[in-house]
DNA sequence: GCCCATTGAATGACCGTTCATTCAATATAA
DNA sequence: TTATATTGAATGAACGGTCATTCAATGGGC
């Protein structure tokens, strides 16, 4: 009887192809294929289509937080924690390329639609990221403009997504100096 | 015999059904119904779903250029120069959400990855935003940080698509001093 | 009456999901 | 130990539904 964990190659084939061709471009005949299995042998590890992509999701997520997190020190000043975390989260982007783009798959779509509207009504028992904390407190001690968190939160994040997909296309090569260099440039966006 | 101009009920409710539901929650047969006329017609306008895809897009670059472009004085200083196309792009994407929404399917599909790639090789006779030239002077100026142009664009543009989808998404409100205030927040990422 | 825009039913391709069937591995009986 | 029964993971052909596209029929304008 094969391989010993199936339900891994499954996992690992739908992130590789989803991730390059989008979930319409990812029938599970195509899946099976290329994870060595028959179609329906995916059913008998997740109930649909709709619940491997979530499950894919969420395992991804957790792989992402878990990297936010490592090292990450509390009581440092604001402005060493966010380059921590901003540097953390664009090599991680950087060392994982389909992470990044099964995400972008995902939040581009209505999973991700439905994702937000349950982050926002707060009713997320979902594992949240670091940051809103941190921005609050930077607010707080003035060290921070004064802005609403969803607007900092857009001048932190959205350059390192724009760059991530400008790596991933190959538009340039983002090499550790490059990163610090830009998550510095962040900073100087949303502090004070 | 009906509406006088069909081809633009067609292209408005395409428009709307793509931005709103994607590219494969928009059959033929729902763009032909919300446009009043019979599937068959769009064929009458378009060789297929595909090219009339790609000329919406044409057509909202363009109307988006157009608005980027009004008022643009050259021989302004750089920082003003940037604040004016900051402010005028992200008032567009609040003006025309549907116009913003639909380009962000669109850049997140085949469709956008083949686009970049044409302009990335430069085979593109597409249309440029006038962002190039004012980091290029910028830098030369030291006005502007001294970072790829890649990474400059993302400083400045990663954050107005953040924001405008959670405009959209009603996290937040987006009103002239809040753009004003962002756009000089961006200008802070870039500058020296 | 002729032309041509318009119609919408028909076509064929594709895709997620189902389920009857297979068969290697394991348990049981002798 | 050997023969036999049981299990359930795995299979893949088949089903039902959806969708882009086609084209023969239609009817309005000249």
């Amino acid at each position: 009887m094969a391989r010993p964990d199936k339900r891994s190659d499954i996992v690992g084939a739908a992130l590789q192809i989803i991730a390059e061709q989008g979930f319409h471009g990812a029938p599970m005949a195509m899946i099976a294929d290329k994870a060595g299995v028959a179609a329906g042998t995916i059913y008998c590890y997740f109930e649909s289509k709709d619940i491997l992509i979530k499950e894919l999701y969420r395992e991804i997520e957790g792989k992402m937080l878990e990297a936010l997190r490592e090292d990450y020190q509390t009581e440092r000043p604001i402005r060493e924690r966010f380059l921590h975390l901003g540097t953390r989260l664009l090599k991680y982007f950087v060392a994982h390329p389909l992470d990044f783009k099964y995400m972008e798959q995902f939040h581009n779509s209505p999973y991700g639609a439905a994702l937000r509207r349950g982050r926002f009504a707060k009713e997320s028992n979902v594992s949240h990221l670091p940051y809103p904390e941190l921005f609050e407190l930077g607010v707080a001690q003035q060290v921070i403009k004064d802005l609403p968190e969803v607007v900092l939160f857009a001048l932190a994040f959205g350059p390192m997504i724009t760059l991530t997909r400008d790596h991933i296309l190959g538009f340039i090569e983002l090499d550790d100096p490059l990163i610090e260099k830009t998550i510095a440039a962040c900073w100087d966006g949303i502090k004070r």
